[in-house]
DNA sequence: TTGAATTAATCCGCATAAGGGAAAAATTGG
DNA sequence: CCAATTTTTCCCTTATGCGGATTAATTCAA
């Protein structure tokens, strides 16, 4: 049980004074004190020690108020970019890409390796992604030991307080302890977490969720995860394990269950397509969906059937999910997006018809077709929010450089 | 923004230790001390206070440790069993039951009405429960003015914030703002809440989870609901919404959308019956699904298929939720268990075969064939909570009488 | 029976938090 | 240059939790 002492109290005003700033980028104390309700002078006392730690800059130029304004002006307050440096990671079956980013979460540097690593050992795999940190910091002009955390976001099912993935389609064994391998090579600090997370913050940071607490995502990309915000924090199921939504049985057929995956994962709607050819190439290199919407856009009725299939699978799951959750807006992300209005529109229809009235118009529904940097970006932004919720003062990493 | 001051502080250790307390029924200082992590110092403070308050009581008799203990004797503290009193009720379709409880929860009196109260017009309906808490107010031999407040478990789709009903099976209308109508009927302050929730607080408290503080919970009555205990706390959807597992969609048929409530419902199971017949008197009585189980232990073919393909669709979705909750323990509750082997066995073969590999084994699947009253008693505790959670000392409901 | 040992509970003083009001600081307007 | 205005800081009060010393209540042994 944690118990209530006045580290904590202390904890949980810094944290919402600098998460205030954060989302309003440029701000005065007394507008601080209006957001968070706490009183000019407790604001004062914690931006005071903010400042102090480095992690926030006091810029006098321009008054915020409109320019006839009297009396003294405002002091704007922002987050020192250099207060910290991380690295975040999208990790998939094709491909990898790395960012470097401020202590405000502004990329500094890309890396993206563009190479199938799936089914490889995981001694492979980590010597891959620890090559891509390496270079994006180097990019980045900084060297290792100036960055704070590193995050990986990757698919399948994975347990973020320990940092075990149970089941990723990137691992061939199961249970890996892929945190501790990491920090280890790094001498930095690693967290996993499943990519779904990782695009959810993002989108509550920088994306269509920066107005609302409370909200679900879904990811459709060879796995179909689930991010779910909830007060604006992750909803970890208990034990901290992340949802691997392709597990989510849709009926019953002659051959056993039907699950979500074999309707609308990404090998079910590309489907096995014959080694050498150019579509199986282009899914080779991660392109199968971008091919896959020209061909759609050619007509053809193989992959136009299976993007209907796909949308409709989709539409009904997510019906169910909203009658779980009832989230007041779902954000869609991931590649399959990229079929186009076939699955799309099946998608919608599929969801119109499964919701059930008495949460009709509960949920806005809203598609995103983010770049792979800003998964990478969200990893990054679960690292930040670890350093953001430290007690600095007392005891965590170093503050500044 | 909830700000953090010593006020707060104050509300979260005086609640653990009061929580603490009624966990263990009766407990020392020292032991309260250990197992909250607060000194002993600052338990001594919050103990003094909450006996001025009258909240808890103190009792030297006996030693709590072995008996050749030496040193002076621990004094065993235990909730004030006067320190409160609460109406809880289970509203359902075809009977109600209400229960006063003191500040333990524990059952001072019964009330039961078993009457067919769905598609009344909400004044009959709440004229009944009025009298039906005013009734069982004077069975326990308190007057109406000395409970402190009241809550309500119905069926359907709940907004606890607010306390409106948005649908229900016992109302015609939606939208009701039931709990400001009975709060007026009744002059106390009445909490309307989702059965299912009030259930799930009642396994926490006196059931099947005492022992953990994470769980999902499927009610299988006339309506199918969901109860998720999240770190302790009810997890209520964005906007404190309750959810309704029966408009979870299945699959698709020929004539649209197949939902739980259309396989497993209480209707679906027990089909159409004559009208007169002794089965549909017994439905109308409330004892259909008792009748079923005497049909089916007869070998009445129709209902055992009708049990069979409600079990089959109940596994499998709670094979989902399973896999978007992870549960470590999921209790099932609810009338449709008494149909007995052929529900729980397909139930239990669907279950298995729809979870997931990757998280076989972490969910335990537990029943539970609760009574009316245990309903009525976790609706008093959705009450309870609410007394447990408001600062005494500042303000608030009277502490004693 | 009496004193030593032991354990529980409380008292006292300290550190730290937030908050309120007054004072200081920094600007504009006349 | 002074008055007006607004932001920020300083000083003081109150509340909290905690550590150490103190008091209280019991057992054990001589």
């Amino acid at each position: 049980m944690k118990t209530a002492d006045p580290e904590l109290m202390r904890a949980i005003n810094r944290f919402n004074v600098l998460d205030t700033i954060r989302r309003a980028v440029s701000i005065s104390r007394v507008e601080i004190s209006e957001r968070t309700q706490l009183s000019t002078t407790t604001v004062s006392a914690i931006t005071a020690s903010l400042l102090d730690d480095g992690l926030i800059l006091a810029r006098h130029e321009g008054d915020l108020r409109n320019a006839a304004a009297r009396g003294r002006p405002r002091v704007a307050l922002e987050l020192n970019p250099d207060a910290a440096r991380v690295v975040g990671a999208k990790i998939a079956a094709n491909r990898m890409v790395f960012v470097v980013t401020d202590f405000r979460g502004e990329v500094l540097s890309t890396q993206t390796l563009a190479l199938r690593v799936d089914r490889q050992p995981i001694s492979v795999i980590a010597d891959l992604i620890e090559d891509g940190v390496r270079r994006c910091v180097v990019d980045a002009n900084l060297s290792i030991d100036e960055i704070d955390l590193v995050c990986l976001g990757l698919p399948g099912v994975i347990e973020h307080r320990t940092g075990h993935v149970r089941t990723s389609p990137i691992f061939r064994e199961t249970g890996v302890d892929f945190a501790r391998e990491m920090s280890e090579r790094l001498g930095i600090v690693t967290i996993v977490e499943s990519d779904a997370h990782a695009i959810t913050l993002a989108h509550h940071w920088f994306g269509k969720a920066r107005d609302i607490d409370d909200m679900v995502l879904v990811s459709l990309e060879q796995t179909l995860g689930l991010g779910v915000l909830h007060g604006g924090q992750l909803f970890r199921g208990a034990g901290g394990l992340s949802h691997n939504l392709g597990d989510l049985v849709l009926g019953t057929g002659p051959q056993g269950t039907i699950r979500l995956s074999s309707q609308a994962g990404e090998s079910a709607i590309l489907g096995d397509q014959p080694s050498g050819g150019r579509f199986a190439e282009a899914i080779r290199l991660g392109r199968g969906m971008a091919h896959a919407q020209t061909l759609i856009a050619a007509e053809d009725e193989t992959l136009i059937a299976a993007a209907i299939r796909a949308g409709e699978a989709c539409g009904m799951a997510l019906a169910n999910i909203v009658t779980l959750f009832a989230p007041p807006r779902v954000i869609l992300v991931g590649s399959s997006l990229a079929l186009g209005q076939p699955f799309l529109d099946s998608l919608r229809d599929a969801y119109a018809m499964a919701i059930p009235q008495s949460i009709e118009g509960v949920a806005e529904l809203v598609f995103d077709q983010s770049t792979d940097e800003t998964w990478a970006q969200g990893a990054a932004v679960v690292a930040l929010r670890e350093l953001y919720e430290s007690p600095w003062s007392t005891t965590g990493p170093a503050p500044a450089h």
